[in-house]
DNA sequence: ATGAAAGCGCTAACAG
DNA sequence: CTGTTAGCGCTTTCAT
């Protein structure tokens, strides 16, 4: 039989509040006494409930992350730096996916306020009002990942995507290209919403004539879109919102027998390990995704721990990164 | 303040066991009763503690996946296999990573253990004994995938990586390569031993001399192992115990002036999703991530529910992929 | 510094 | 079919 806190406290002849003492380091257990629970712990193999402790509490040291897609490369990364931060403080993790569906969003966010986590880390496809509200008066502590909801005021951990896309844009604009086309990505999400902001704003100040082909941030959305955009436009270069997208339009652009970066420049966003693997290697936007998942999980936790001074976002470095796929156009 | 059983058995009139009741779909409440409570819960907005229901049951809704690193991205497919069929059976998930280190799998077993999970399933980095002894006495529900321990008798889900790595030698071998060399994955994975098995007896039974270099399953890996490999050895083809290793091969391969698959052929194993979009793209053996991970949880759910029949492997199929990274060997 | 006792919110016999 | 009554294993006042 599985030994409780009343066994310990018999064999260590002392009461279960003692017991319970010495399981949470409270200092003021006399170090005899302590030592006699310790033994008896030892002896008994006794493991606390964590399921009775968090009814006794109220709480429980759980967080859920919630993303779009494990799949998608760029978010392991992210996870692996909410898991490693998350363990390091004591919490489990709870993962999940959305698919970028903000109905099961809303459900999953359900689902695990539902278990009481302690806190949720959100990387949201919902821009609206509505799932505002419904978060605010979920009263569990949330912190966004690279996308904000309507502004509102969550602790968030991004990039400033705007300023990203415009550089990225303002870059092949140096190397001459004045045909430039944007692979965006879904209208419901924050990010991709932005960089398609920085995209327009730059080509406009540029006067030149932008063209956008929407998809699903994902390999195939990118070979599809790519096919639609060289009939329809003939660009001398891509943005593209996401790496994914990127080496899809790599892969139409070769299918057809052209050639990045001689005859199309591609640029992309995130830097997943297959853009240094890529032939050409794929230039790009890199975003510290580890890095933002270790800090989301801090803020999280200061929330958690209520040493949260109001809501905050704290907007991460972004870096260019010069690979092979884009040159200047008068190389052609 | 948060409603509870008992103020919703208040406004319906009736007892905290009746409203237990319809919150457990017990058939045997009546019709107009159960109404009334629905009605109250309805109206209080009240959402039973899951946490006070782990208590008293004794049990939880969670499941463990804990596997090597959801950076690789072999598992990410595998985890979403888990999530979506855990998600249809009510289960929450949590995921961690072991970096394939020994020491931490067993640290995550036992915190996991500790949450009173229903069941683990785990992609264990142990082959000894007293890993196996110490997960018995936990007497969770436990489901091995892709690798098994000890071939000890826990349930598992996986495929036949001994046969795989002998048709994939195998395959070379028919296109006339002799000077084949194996990239090995670390000495304590079972499936990277079984498919180090595989290769030598395959080679031996060709009278073939065999060529074997250890590292660990990642990118780089491949690269450094695949400068050695060429200096030592001078192969044609080249059998990769994952397809990250086959990557870096190919990486290397390129960076020192040779060709693949002219100068020398590559196949890997997992089929992850980049392997259709190098250049060339790669052969490799297709192994079902996605479906080992929906298979895995219906065995847990099995045994968690307790109509589990003794302890069973299902070996699911895997598939040669032929791509563009294998040529004849007189095609040189 | 330690103990006694009252919960935390729910489930599960057992009665009726 | 519904209600009564004990717990589940721990934390946390409140005394001592």
């Amino acid at each position: 039989m599985k030994p409780n806190i009343q066994h310990v406290a018999e064999k260590a002849q002392v009461s279960k509040a003692t017991v319970s003492r010495v399981l949470n380091n409270n200092p003021q257990v006399k170090g005899e006494i302590r030592e006699r629970v310790l033994r008896a712990i030892e002896e008994l193999g006794y493991r606390p409930s964590v399921i009775a402790r968090n009814l006794a509490t109220n709480r429980t040291n759980n967080i859920g992350l919630i993303l779009p897609d494990i799949t998608n490369p760029y978010f392991p990364v992210l996870a692996r730096g909410v898991e490693d931060a998350a363990r390091r403080l004591g919490y489990t993790l709870y993962i999940s996916n959305t698919d970028n569906d903000p109905s099961i969003e809303q459900e999953i966010i359900y689902k695990m306020a539902e278990q009481q986590v302690g806190g949720i880390l959100l990387i949201s496809s919902a821009l609206d009002e509505q799932t505002v509200n419904e978060l605010t008066s979920l009263r569990t502590p949330i912190v966004l990942c690279d996308r904000l909801i309507a502004n509102k005021p969550f602790d968030a951990v991004l990039i400033d995507d705007y300023k990203a896309a415009a550089e990225a844009v303002g870059y092949l604009i140096g190397l001459g290209h004045k045909r430039i086309a944007h692979l965006a990505g879904p209208r419901n999400i924050q990010s991709a919403e932005s960089r398609r902001a920085g995209y327009l704003d730059t080509m406009h100040a540029a006067q030149l004539d932008p063209f956008i082909s929407v998809g699903s941030f994902s390999y195939e959305s990118g070979v599809h879109q790519m096919g639609a955009v060289i009939d329809e436009y003939g660009p001398t270069a891509i943005f593209a919102a996401n790496d994914l997208l990127a080496l899809g339009a790599m892969q139409e652009i070769n299918r057809r027998g052209l050639r990045v970066p001689e005859d199309i420049s591609v640029i992309g966003c995130d830097d997943i390990a297959y853009c240094s693997m890529s032939r050409p290697t794929l230039s790009t936007i890199s975003i510290p995704a580890y890095q933002i998942g270790v800090t989301a999980v801090q803020l999280l936790d200061d929330q958690i721990k209520g040493v949260s001074t109001g809501s905050k976002n704290v907007i991460l470095d972004h870096r260019l990164l010069h690979r092979e796929s884009c040159s200047g156009v008068d190389q052609r």
